[in-house]
DNA sequence: ACCACAGTATGGTCTGACCATATTTCTCCA
DNA sequence: TGGAGAAATATGGTCAGACCATACTGTGGT
């Protein structure tokens, strides 16, 4: 009944997107690969160039793809995998539109963030970058530089965990922070409180405790950002359990 | 050292973008609000409409614009937020790129669920869509009707956490494993199985028993993609630590 | 009051041109 | 013969101007 679709208009820059995107699957064009000059699609797809273009610019927006201008093997479309900065865009873009919350971004941080830590104590990762980072967030004087390689310990942490697109979503809700970390930071006043829980979550990868990893994590970001995570473990635990059954009737 | 930059060179739709940016921050633009057309903007900003028209393309693809043709108040360019459509299709490519794994993307989506079914669990979220997609999905023939109302109860329990951000990641995970998880659906044969364990979900978020919500989400997810996830848990909690202490050297 | 039709502003598309850049190729001189 | 400089060329970046389909707006006639 009522299987009314509203018309679905296609520009043709999308239809450029979509039959790229099938030479990618068909092809098994890899990150490296290239792909042929916007002239020379304009002409195969029979299209304008302008559409190719435009189709480019979303390609590039969604970052799998970098236009090199000039002459020679390097120039051209390059298909590239930088998910994390089209991923900074949007979240800066949607929290400017105040459509997503400071909060929702922090809680967001911080479930990845005790998602890795936990991840990269059991997988017994490599902690020579987040020692190093360590040693530089002590060296440094203003908030900014403190940020900058505060930044890089949480985003090491992210990698050791080994999953690609968690890190992707770390380093562009970093980027999103940014300026909140450098106006956190501000606020305390000093960084002893921020560098004690550097070391405890350092240590507890290193022990192998993702249970007081991730615990450490979390009072580590409490104290950045005071007011902001909501506790998310149940003081209650008597089971009311009520309407669970009854799933007999079809809407 | 060395303090040399690579020359950056911007590109005239790049500071459109960054001018609309800017404006959307400045005159505190929400949305439901409008742009100006694609003609008088380019007029003011004493560029083509070419640069114009692909800096829209960029804000289309991050989900902060959308553009109707016509005339009249519902024409021209209007301010949106749907960070999960944007966020499909970067997945999409990526994944199509072989550049994220199919690991990395169900571990995300159990890391995202897990939070979700957690908070969902704590704050007493209305369960009434949860109830009526199990009702759907018992009424279900095939394996794509069924995976449509698995992913509507599974998005519930993320929109049950309150936290857009982590809903729309929720929502293009699911939309990028779409494929996926119908070839689950036909692998297991019967649904049978992925039922008891949505009704234990569903039971731990009425019960507001966060750990077992958790517990269920992890067995479900691995029951559908057996040999996918790793468990995050340590099985050896000897503290071995070693090497965390001796952060005195600067680099 | 209502309806049909012309007017008009919108985004979508195309064409063709020119520019800046970077490589490749050619040419000419040492 | 070798090499340096000049010319050719292919790339993306930008622009101007045109035309189309669409959808509202206003106007005139019934």
């Amino acid at each position: 009944m009522s299987g009314w679709q509203p018309v679905r208009r296609t520009r043709t820059f999308e239809e450029v997107i979509a039959q790229i995107e099938r030479r990618i699957a068909d092809d098994g064009l890899r990150v490296g690969d290239r792909l042929p000059g916007e002239r020379q699609l304009a002409e195969q797809l029979r299209v304008s160039r302008s559409s190719v273009r435009e189709a480019m610019r979303v390609l590039e927006t969604l970052g799998v793809v970098s236009s090199q201008v000039g002459r020679g093997p390097d120039a051209g479309a390059l298909l590239i995998s930088r998910p994390a900065e089209a991923l900074s865009d949007l979240l800066r873009l949607h929290l400017g539109l105040a459509n997503l919350s400071l909060e929702e971004v922090v809680d967001a941080r911080l479930m990845i963030e005790k998602w890795s830590v936990s991840h990269a104590a059991v997988h017994g990762a490599d902690l020579s970058a987040l020692t190093a980072a360590l040693e530089r967030m002590d060296a440094t004087t203003t908030a900014e530089e403190f940020v900058e390689h505060d930044t890089a310990f949480h985003v090491a942490i992210a990698e050791a965990s080994g999953n690609r697109l968690t890190t992707a979503m770390m380093l562009s809700l970093r980027d999103s922070l940014r300026r909140y970390a450098v106006e956190a930071v501000e606020r305390l006043g000093d960084t002893a409180g921020l560098m004690a829980d550097h070391r405890r979550i350092h240590r507890a990868i290193a022990a192998g405790d993702a249970a007081e990893a991730a615990s450490a994590v979390e009072d580590h970001l409490r104290r950045a950002y005071p007011g902001i995570s909501r506790p998310p473990r149940a003081e209650n635990d008597e089971g009311l359990e009520g309407q669970q059954g009854r799933s007999d009737r079809v809407g």
